[in-house]
DNA sequence: AAGCTAGACAACCGCGTTCCG
DNA sequence: TCGGAACGCGGTTGTCTAGCT
């Protein structure tokens, strides 16, 4: 690969940043702006890489961004979204004014991911370790509904071993059933979300591997409700163990109380890590199969009923199409197993992502513009 | 005091996407 | 329409520092 010429090892200085060189990038900003950045070391005396340049200015220059600690705010919200749509930093940090995608990875890396790990939870599927175990233990009688988890085994097998092995493994509670219908309001209704999924395999196999199972439609649904949630969460029922104890998180009373209709999601009174959890991501055999369950569940979990009130905004009909939030129905049906998840049968993949790109510019304009609060 | 280790975070790298001539 | 440059993103590596032995 050939190396762009700004890029060149040679010419270029590489490592920390100077307070000069860090001077010379805000005067240059200031003058002429961002943009245009491998004409930047040139125009402002830098013997940088423009892309380098760009960095610095984006993840650490920026006169709007924040460099205290992360709130606990901050930090639930990162879990949700890492939970809602995996590790898409950008998207995330789009919604935490001040703080780069940069910022929030490596937060998570350091941190976030770690305390998941010690209270049991997989940071990557955020399934409880002993679920994933007892998951893979059915391996040899066949996977869950049919579905096709080989990608994400070592991962995932990984993850339980490392759990396994730690001095905290010991003093992870761990269920006697595992924790067979862990599942919250906001990871039913994300689960809940349509996919689009082609029926080969290896499309299918290739979004669970990344975590990025949802199209982007679900995901923004998914960003919306997270985000929205997460003002309506009452704060003071976090474990204070577990989020930051620096944290500058303000007084429930500063939550936010401008939640829109969708975020008309009541969060539990007692906040739980076991909201971030998911459950298995593999739907019922059928949709009926699949409502019933989830009556069963709204019944049995108290927690849920907040999922009862996401779950009445996404109706299926007869065709199997999913209407959420009245806007709808949204053209593609649950897939009728794990793997043969074709959602939009009739007409082709990509008329049916066109279709969808529209109506999410119609559900959530600027979406990404600006952050939710 | 010296060496080692882990944590935190800044910076780099490679690749995909977008822009523009 | 095409190709190259620029940009953006996510994963990875490098560096510094504090704490421990």
């Amino acid at each position: 690969m050939v190396r762009p010429p700004c890029c060149d090892r040679l010419n270029v200085k590489r490592g920390l940043w100077t307070a000069e060189e860090d001077a010379k990038v805000i005067a240059h900003v200031s003058k002429h702006g961002t943009g245009n950045w491998t004409a930047v070391p040139k125009k402002a005396g830098l013997r940088r890489c423009g892309k380098s340049c760009r960095l610095r200015w984006t993840n650490y220059l920026r006169p709007d961004l924040k460099h205290e600690g992360f709130t606990a705010q901050e930090e639930e919200l990162i879990v949700r979204l890492h939970a809602a749509i995996g590790s898409r930093w950008s998207i995330i940090a789009q919604q935490l004014p001040g703080r780069t995608d940069n910022d929030v990875k490596n937060y998570w890396n350091t941190k976030l991911r770690k305390r998941l790990s010690e209270m049991g939870i997989d940071p990557v599927t955020h399934k409880p370790f002993s679920q994933i175990l007892v998951d893979y233990g059915n391996i040899g009688g066949g996977l869950p509904n049919g579905g096709t988890r080989i990608g994400s085994l070592n991962r995932d097998l990984k993850n339980a071993y490392f759990m396994l092995k730690t001095e905290h493994s010991a003093q992870v509670p761990v269920p006697a059933e595992g924790f067979p219908n862990i599942n919250t309001h906001l990871m039913t209704t994300i689960m809940s979300l349509p996919k689009i999924e082609t029926n080969q395999d290896t499309f299918f196999n290739s979004n669970i591997n990344n975590n990025h199972s949802m199209d982007l439609l679900a995901q923004l649904q998914a960003i919306k409700l997270v985000t929205e949630a997460s003002n309506c969460t009452n704060h003071e029922a976090i474990p204070p163990h577990i989020f930051s104890e620096s944290s500058s998180l303000s007084s429930p009373s500063s939550s936010s109380s401008s939640c829109s209709t969708a975020a008309k999601v009541e969060m539990p009174q007692n906040f739980s890590w076991r909201d971030f959890l998911l459950d298995d991501a593999f739907l019922p055999a059928d949709s009926s199969q699949e409502e019933e369950n989830m009556a069963g569940f709204l019944s049995k979990n108290d927690s849920s009923r907040q999922t009862q009130n996401v779950m009445s905004q996404c109706e299926f009909n007869t065709n199997g199409e999913m209407n959420f939030n009245g806007v709808g129905p949204i053209d593609c049906k649950l897939p009728s197993n794990g793997v043969e998840g074709s959602l939009c049968s009739d007409g082709s993949f990509v008329e049916a992502m066109l279709d969808r790109d529209n109506e999410m510019l119609l559900e959530f304009p600027g979406l990404l513009d600006e952050p939710f609060y």
